[in-house]
Formats: structure tokens, sequence, C-alpha cells
DNA sequence: TTTT
DNA sequence: TTTT
């Protein structure tokens, strides 16, 4: 039966993105991504909690991030949970999650000399990633994953 | 620069799918759908609210809505905001809102004879229009938009 | 049975939000707000969609959006759709689509002499509408429908 | 700011749930959930990918889970992403996610005896943990997590 | 009527 | 007009 696992996120790069430019022309990019909710406790005082999530995007969309997403670029995120799992030395089963990332786009503050928002998804038809350079899109609109099925992800 | 439209729905079909073949070998499918919310008023009486919906599904997802679903049918939807707007013979404006569908699937009852849930997106990469019959997604898979930027709507 | 109606907005307000004070002491606020959409159509010009929504927000929630929203602020919104149906003097149906607002945030620019991005939701338990001033929402921070079920709408 | 950390979920259940009763009356369950998408590859061949999720429901949600949901139900939740971080002996660091459910609702296949589909969402003001057993939403509406802020999670 |  |  078909399910459903989405994710949409809010906030801001804890760091600069991490690109890796792969074999066979493949690009990915690492993302840390904090997103902040604040409350009145009983005591009435305000409580920040801050959640960590670790983002990966391939193909176009990781060279859109690199370009135009910084440390404390404000986005947002759509996209799936996946966790990996594996076993460490002594055997045991060690967990990490991620955001696949589906499509995103840049909010508020304006890229250096650039516009405003940005918005940057995985848009298969519409963007394709061997579009021109001309023809990209930038990260104030929205960046959609353009990867195929048989990627290692 | 990019915004974020979407709406998630999961709720009954109030009828059968009314589906029209155009011209131009394209079809289009319209359903309503009622989602349904119940809560405790201030008296402690269990209230229900139903909400109707208009929506609105095109080529090969139109063609597997008319296969799968029925009155009744409970089905996970996402998708749009789309309003028309226009004037009556008054010269007043008129609205009609509808959700044009990118993804859903069917949840719960089986089909007939077949297998379990059915999830019927608008996935693009992968389950183009083209398709043979025999690779067609069934209701019970996501069914993507397979729909291209220059249709009519 | 229970369904689910959920509404996720990103974009940008086309006019300052409109408020009335009720009596019995209610708050309603009225926001135009954009969403637009930019994609390459087959001869790979660019185009934009923008589409137009209606949102309603209550109470403290509207007292907020009229304090620190206004003509083009960019906000993340979440809501339900809801639908007015009636009469005209024909006896024609004519509808209304509007997006009830169940929280909302503040996204990008700065307010005026204030922090960063804001967020307003309807959080229940974490922010009364009875707090006192100093320890209410901001719009930097996620605002929530803080509404009884009787209200009318 | 304010963020958003939003996770929407389709599938069904690996086990029953596991529930605990901690001191200071309150209760705490575990669900695994399996949420699959099925897609063709370049092939043409039918894959299907499952993904597995840890889910953490509290309070009176805890218990409408334990009495409702059981192996192989499907179910809609909406929640949050929170991520354990802890040193293990070796002093690496060791990462566990869950998501914390807000809201989740039965589909499909009607409990035993009972009606239809059910949904048990944390509606705060709605359905009070405190309400009297016979007002109690059950699994076929949504029920809302209704816990405070100070609890251990 | 917003924004880029 | 669905569903419970």
């Amino acid at each position: 039966m078909a399910g459903v696992n989405k994710v949409i996120l809010v906030g801001n790069l804890g760091a600069d993105p991490e690109v890796k430019y792969l074999e066979g022309d493949n690009t990915v990019a690492n993302l840390r991504m904090a997103t902040t909710e604040a409350y009145k406790n009983r005591n009435g005082e305000r409580v920040e909690q801050t959640e960590w999530h670790d983002l990966e995007m391939w193909g176009a969309q990781a060279k859109i991030a690199e370009q135009y997403l910084k440390k404390g670029s404000q986005i947002y995120v759509e996209g799936k949970i996946k966790t990996d799992i594996w076993q460490d030395e002594q055997g045991q089963n060690r967990y990490r999650t991620k955001i696949r990332v589906l499509s995103f786009t840049m909010l508020g503050a304006k890229p250096d000399g650039a516009g405003n928002q940005n918005t940057a998804q995985q848009a298969p038809q519409q963007r394709p990633a061997s579009a021109a350079p001309t023809s990209a899109p930038k990260a104030q609109e929205m960046v959609t994953d353009t990867e195929d099925d048989d990627l290692p992800f």
C-alpha cells in the first residue's frame, strides 16, 4: 500500500553546505538546519528549544544550495525521513536519521547582490538538471529534486 | 520569490468521480470530498463539522481515479489551492475554489478484488502517463500528476 | 470518522491586515496573501503564477497580526479550508473560500525595531489569550489560535 | 525566531504499541510505523521501499493508542522530529530520532466491534486528558496531545 | 494586491 | 453528497 513520509521544516542553517562531487558526475550536499520552538513554561518563563536536522540534497539541487545557501540562511524545506542503520565494531546497531530534501526555497533576507527570497526545489519537468546555466533555478525559486530513481540513496 | 501553496486532505468522496474526455487526448476528473472534524463543545456535546472540497485531477491521474475511486472511498490527497474568478451577468465577481490534486492515495478498504490500500500520485519521472497499462499505477500506490506545464489549468 | 483538512502557505501579504473589533470582546483579522510559483514553460520562458488567499484570524492572533504584519510581510501559515456558501438575490449559490489560520509565523525581514523573524501561532496551552501583554507572543514566534470552540466560525 | 518542524506520515504499525505507565500518573506509548513507497526503476521493475519510524505518544493519547491501535493498523500521524543524542561507553556520539506525535487518526479498516476510521489527536481545549471515559476520544476521531509543557520530553 |  |  502507498504511504506518506513527509517533512516540512522552516529554520536556519547552522553552517555552510558541505558539498561533495562524486564520480559519475553526481553531487551531494549535506546541511545542518535548526528549527527553534519558543514557548512559556509553567512558571511563565520563555523557553527555547532547538532541534537540529541533517539535510541531504542531490544533483542540481546540491549545486544550487552550494551557490546560494550559507550559514544563517533561512529556508523552507520539504522532504522525507530516511534512517541509515548499520552495525558498529561492537556489533551494535547504530542509527542516523536525515532528511532527504525534495524541494527547498530561501526565505527572508535577500542573497548578497540579488533579489529577495529564494526557493530551490526539485521540480522534475520544469527545471531539468540539464538546463543551461541561464535557465537554472535560483535559490529564490522553488528548487526541486531532479534526480533519477536509481541513485545510491 | 518562491511561495508554498500546499493542501493535505484525508476524507471520503461524496460521489463517484466525474470524468470528462477532452479533445487533444486530455482527461479531467472532478471529485467531491468531505473532511470531517469532531470535537466537544462547551456543553460537552459532540459536534461534527464537515467541509466539502472540489478536487480536480488531470491526465493519467484522472483515469486512475475513474477506475479505482467511487462514492465513499477514503483517500489521502496532496495538492494546491486554485481559485477561479469571473464576472457573472450582473457584473459581480464570482469565486470558486478547488484543489488541484498533485498526488493521492487510497486508504483503508481494499478495492474489490484487489490488494490493499491504494495511492495514486502524479510522480513525473516514475510513472509516465505514457506507461503501458500493465505498468500503470493502481490506486493502492501513490498516484502523481504527470501533466505538462502548458495545459489549460 | 476523523478527517484531515490542512493548508500550508508561504507568501506575502498584499495589503495590511483588516481588523474588526466585535462585540463580546472578539477580534477578527482578514488578510490577503499571495503565493507565487515560477516555472519554465515548454518554450523555456519563465512563467510566474500567483494565487491569492483570504486568511482569517481570530482573537489574540488577530491582534498580533494587526500589530506586526503589514503589506509585503512574508509569512508561513498553517490552517484549514473553510468555504462559505449562501444564496444571492437570484437564488443562485455563491461560494467564498477562506483559510482559517491556526498558526502563523513571520519570515525574513526583521520587524522595525525588533528581533529577527516572527512566528505567531495559536498554541493553546503555551500562550493563553489571557496572557499579560509582556508575555504575549510576538510575530517572531509561532502564534497559535487560542479560541474556543463556540465562536461564530 | 520561530521555526517549523512538522512530520506527516501515513502507514501501518509493525507491532502493537508498547505502553509504559510511569510514576506521577504519566503514560508513554512507543510505536513502530512503516511508510512504504512504490515506484518503477529504470528497468521498469516495481520497487518497494519501506521506511521505519519510531513514534512516541504521551498521556491520554498513549492510552488511546493502547486501546485502539495494534499491529497492522493504518494511521495518519502528525508530529515533530526529535533526536536524542548521548555518548556511549566508548565516548562516541549515538543518535536516535523519533517522531513526537501531536495528533493521529486511524484509517481504513474498522476496529473490531467498533465504528469506522479513527483519529486520535492531541487537541488541548477540546478533549482534555481529564475528560470522563465516556467523553474520551476514540481512535476514530483525531486524537491530539493534551500534555503540558514541562513533561520530560 | 504581495514578492522576485 | 462522504464517513462515524
